[in-house]
DNA sequence: CTTATACCCTACAAAGGAGTAAAGTATTTT
DNA sequence: AAAATACTTTACTCCTTTGTAGGGTATAAG
């Protein structure tokens, strides 16, 4: 459970490039994939899911390329996952998990239901609260019990800050 | 993001029908099969999976059959899903999405890390603090600004709480 | 109007997870 | 012992997801 899809992943890394644009700048589907290292045809798939689910817009023709469609501080978090890998929590997952039968032998009488409800509601909040705003920003929200006086800054992951390796100066992270 | 593997949420079912019965009494694979209207093969599989995750207790032979090994209120919902899912966060993530790279551009700076670090670390609080013993007695953990006085009762996922087909009487639900 | 550029769409091969099948091992009963 | 019961293990098939491939359509420059 939790587990990021790549779609998700990868999806979320091109907005990102985009939301550092803005509206008012492009980006065309190559550098988009050069910036990520991912290939062309598939940055094509994702800014093309992106795009029917309405969060970018794509210009044709010559001088083509991909805008964000709204100001980065009006898409969630939760927006681009719900367009990238479908809803949060399956609408249909007491049908699908029904083993052997038509409905699930637990329907109207579930142990499980109402808990991963209750934690789906948290984690929907935690993602409807995070724009891409806060994550170029770095900007942790304050959830929970967790106490953030002020915006929190980011350590890396394992330690090792020198190890980017973008000559490119502008844009590097997403 | 959040979709509950089949091995997930199928597991953590039988495993709730030796949880109901405590440490003292077992129950054999094809009584869990029944109870879980799935095949016998698989709850195999799955009771197997809990056994080697150290969740459940194997005895053989002939008046043989499987016991929890724990008191239900001392195996936390973080404790199943982890043996049954895997880690909560996968901690080859940045590795795994490194593109057409061997080390992911971002790494050392990357905008979505921490954010979703966070994210998990909610999530694993929830689990962790969720026992089966709760699950069984349908107590919410009380979480966040969620504000439960007293132990919340669950409310059908779709209101129909006359069509749980369980004509045996005890154990029906999961 | 021709050509170059860039997005659009459908279909396909590879990898991982879901669920099944069947033969093997251990224990109890007779 | 022999047979019945019940857990154990490995291998296999099916389906979904991942990532790729290639041809199609629109726009702008010359």
């Amino acid at each position: 459970m939790m587990r990021i899809t790549a779609l998700e992943e990868y999806g979320l890394r091109c907005l990102l490039n985009l939301a550092r644009l803005g509206v008012d700048r492009q980006m065309s589907i190559a550098e988009v994939a050069e910036r990520e290292a991912i290939s062309v045809p598939y940055a094509s798939k994702l800014l093309a899911l992106l795009r029917k689910g309405g969060l970018v817009v794509a210009s044709r023709g010559r001088a083509g390329g991909f805008t964000i469609a709204r100001s980065p501080d009006e898409i969630s978090l939760y927006d681009v996952l719900t367009v990238l890998g479908g809803p949060l929590v399956d609408p249909n997952h007491c049908n699908r998990f029904a083993g052997q039968r038509d409905t699930c032998v637990h329907l109207g009488n579930c142990s499980i239901y109402h808990v991963f409800q209750g934690l789906a509601d948290h984690v929907q909040d935690f993602l409807t609260e995070t724009s891409l705003e806060d994550m170029i920003n770095r900007k942790a929200v304050d959830f929970a019990r967790r106490k953030s006086s002020g915006p929190m800054l980011y350590e890396g992951p394992m330690g090792s800050r020198d190890s980017a390796e973008n000559p490119s100066g502008n844009f590097d992270a997403s």
